[in-house]
DNA sequence: ATTCTTATTGCAAAAACTTGCAATAAGAAA
DNA sequence: TTTCTTATTGCAAGTTTTTGCAATAAGAAT
């Protein structure tokens, strides 16, 4: 959850990139947002510190963060929601009925990414999947179809 | 790929929804288009039939369609992408470099869900999963980080 | 057939997101 | 430090997607 300035800005310029204001400001409150964060809500966070951020340079440093992979980007219905990347790979399963939201750790996602690589010859290279589905309780519950 | 609209029809009046003439020619587009199709080339096609059809009707049955699991959305990049669902479930592998999309079978996915299923008590159920890495040309020229 | 309920549509306006471009400023080089 | 290159920004205009609402029409009930 703590992020390292440092260290997220050397990344950056390791690559050519630029660690502007903007775009510290911006990952700062990713960061101290809780996780499912939308634009806007970004968007006014940032405002509140740096008003003259525009709502362009929100998008733009969203997208960015999302290529560097700092930030991970996820869709549930129609919203798109950001989140800090962290350090560990980690997957969630989310309830389509009571929206309920579970983890489940790399290791079994790891042996199907493996399983990928050796028979399609294709480097699955994801750390933040979301996996839809039943959950226990509300599987005997939705027990028609 | 065929898809029969007297069944896709009846699934949805016995939902309590109704069956009309743009929702079908919609559905039959989608349908009749390759895989990856954006809203924007739906309306196009749709409205070469059927010229009144409002835009803003394609994407609210996009979404009718999709939260009925007739169609797959996919986000790639910035855009979506919409394909009709299909019998057989199959997933994609899309590559982070090229954007080459690869098809994957259900097995390796189903051996998955097994597991978590198992471990966790949670019921995964997702026919159309995208899986972002790198193709087998791309990791060979992208290897310098 | 006719009536009735309400899901769905088209339209127009709004909201969300993207893009072109000139001005700015981060960071490397001198 | 100063200069130089060019990534990044703000702005304004453009594009894409969503929404409120009155009118329409699908399908059930009569």
């Amino acid at each position: 959850m703590t992020h390292n300035t440092k260290d997220y800005g050397n990344l950056m310029r390791e690559r050519g990139f630029r660690v502007t204001p903007q775009r510290q400001l911006i990952l700062d409150v990713i960061c101290a947002s809780g996780n499912h964060t939308t634009p806007e809500a970004i968007y006014k966070r940032v405002q509140a510190k740096f008003p003259s951020v525009n709502l362009a340079t929100i998008y733009r440093n969203l997208d960015f963060l999302c290529e560097l992979r700092l930030v991970v980007a996820t869709q549930i219905g129609r919203k798109m929601y950001y989140e800090i990347a962290g350090e560990s790979p980690h997957h969630h399963l989310v309830c389509r009925n009571c929206n309920k939201i579970e983890q489940i750790d790399h290791t079994n996602m790891k042996t199907l990414f493996n399983k990928v690589e050796r028979e399609q010859d294709f480097t699955v290279d994801m750390d933040h999947i979301t996996l839809f589905g039943l959950c226990a309780k509300c599987r005997q519950k939705t027990r028609r179809v």
